[in-house]
DNA sequence: AACAGACCGTATGAAACGGACTATTACGAA
DNA sequence: TTCGTAATAGTCCGTTTCATACGGTCTGTT
C-alpha cells in the first residue's frame, strides 16, 4: 500500500467506478467517452495505468474476471469512497481551462487573409452544431431515466456553452444562413437551434 | 536549419511576434499573459525553449539586445511569416477543449453530500464574476485603441462564455443573490453583470 | 478453417508541466 | 555608499501526459 498524490484523473477513475459499480478499464473508457470526457479529456492509455496506482494505494480493489478474457475488474474500497467524498466536499477555486485553436487563429487573424475569418467561422459553426446534436441525442436518450438524471445537469452547461459559441461564430460568418445540412442529420436538431438560439441575440454582446 | 512539426504553441510564438514585432521571451510571456493565455494556456518555461527551436528551423531570427542584459530578441523571418499565413488559412476542424474540475465534481455529485453542490456553485460564481471583471477592465482599457481593436473579438467570446457559465452556476446556487462583494471591487462591474446577464435567462436551458 | 471486425491492452518517445530556484537590474531609503 | 527589496528575467529538472501505433484476443460468419 503505497502513497502518492491524487490527480484529477484519479478522481475521474474513482468517481466513474463509484457511479457504475465494478468496472474494467475498458468499461471506464467507454463510460468516460460519452460523459466526463467532454470536460476532462485524456488519453485512454491512462485508464490502464491509473487504476493500478489506485489499487496500490488501497483506494481500489481488483479481481480478475471469471470469463475467458480474465480482465481486471476494479471496485471502490472504503478508503476510495472516502477519498472521493473528501474531494467532493473540498473547495474548488480554479477556473475552467479552455483550449481553443479556433480562437487562436481568430486572435491572430490580422496576420492572414481577411477571408480566413468567415471560413473559420463556418467551420466552427459546423463543429458546434454537430456537438449540439450529439448532446441533444443524449438528452433524448437518457433524460428521462431517473438513474442518470442527476448527472445530466452537466450536459445542460455543455449545451449552453455550445449555443453561446455557435451564436458567436455565426455572428462572424458573414451570412444569415446556417451551413448546409449534412446528409443524415435530423432536421429537428437544427430547428431547435434556430428556435432556441435566436432570442439570445438580444444578449450583452451579440 | 533543422525540421520538425509545428505545434499550436509554435504558432502562438510566431503569431505573438507577428503582432508585437521583435520580442524577447519575457515580452512574449507578458503579452500572452493577458491575451492568448486565456484560451491557450501553457507554462512560461516553454517561451524560452520554443523560440530556439523555431530559430533552428529558420522561422525566427535572433539578435542580442544592445543594452545591459543582452537578452535575445526574436524576429519573424519570411519563412516564419509564411508558415503563419499557411496555418491561418488551413482548415480547423477541431472542437475546443474544455477542462473543468467544477463540472467534474458536479457530475459526480451523487457520490457526495447534497450540500456540496450549492457550495461549489457559489465558488464557481465567484470565479466567473472575477474573470468577467478582468475581461471588462481590458475592454475598457483597450477597446477603443484601433491598433488592437481587431483582436478584441476573442474577448467578446470569452465574455459570453463567462456569462453563460455564471448564469448556469447561479441557477444551481440555490439563492437569488450574487455572492458578497469582495473588498476593492468596483461595483460598476457587478451592476453590468446583473443588467446584461438577466435578459439571457429566457434562453434555452435556464 | 479462415477471416473480418470489434474488442481490449501495451508500449514508447516526445512534449508539456509546474514550480522552485537563480540571477539581474532599478531604485529609494538609511 | 551601502543596503534592502521589489520587479524583472531566465533556468532547471523530475514527473506526468500525450498521441499514436501496435499487438493480441474473442465472436460470429461463411
Amino acid at each position: 500500500m503505497s502513497t502518492g498524490r491524487l490527480s484529477n484523473t484519479s478522481y475521474v477513475v474513482l468517481g466513474m467506478i463509484g457511479l457504475r459499480g465494478p468496472s474494467t478499464p475498458y468499461d471506464l473508457k467507454r463510460g468516460i467517452g460519452h460523459s466526463v470526457g467532454y470536460f476532462w479529456p485524456f488519453p485512454h492509455a491512462q485508464l490502464y495505468a491509473e487504476p493500478e496506482r489506485l489499487e496500490r494505494m488501497g483506494l481500489l480493489a481488483v479481481q480478475p474476471e471469471e470469463s475467458g478474457r480474465r480482465r481486471k475488474v476494479y471496485t471502490l474500497t472504503g478508503l476510495g469512497r472516502a477519498a472521493l467524498r473528501e474531494w467532493l466536499s473540498s473547495p474548488t477555486n480554479v477556473h475552467f481551462q479552455m483550449r481553443d485553436v479556433a480562437e487562436l487563429k481568430l486572435f491572430f487573424n490580422e496576420l492572414g487573409d481577411p477571408a480566413d475569418v468567415p471560413r473559420l467561422a463556418r467551420e466552427q459553426m459546423a463543429q458546434h452544431q454537430q456537438r449540439i446534436r450529439e448532446y441533444e441525442r443524449m438528452q433524448d436518450r437518457f433524460g428521462d431515466q431517473p438513474a442518470v438524471a442527476r448527472r445530466m445537469v452537466t450536459l445542460r452547461l455543455g449545451l449552453e456553452m455550445e449555443h453561446t459559441a455557435l451564436r458567436f461564430w455565426r455572428s462572424l460568418a458573414g451570412t444569415a444562413d446556417d451551413i448546409a445540412l449534412p446528409a443524415g442529420a435530423e432536421p429537428r436538431a437544427y430547428a431547435r437551434i434556430a428556435k432556441e438560439d435566436s432570442p439570445q441575440n438580444e444578449g450583452p454582446l451579440a
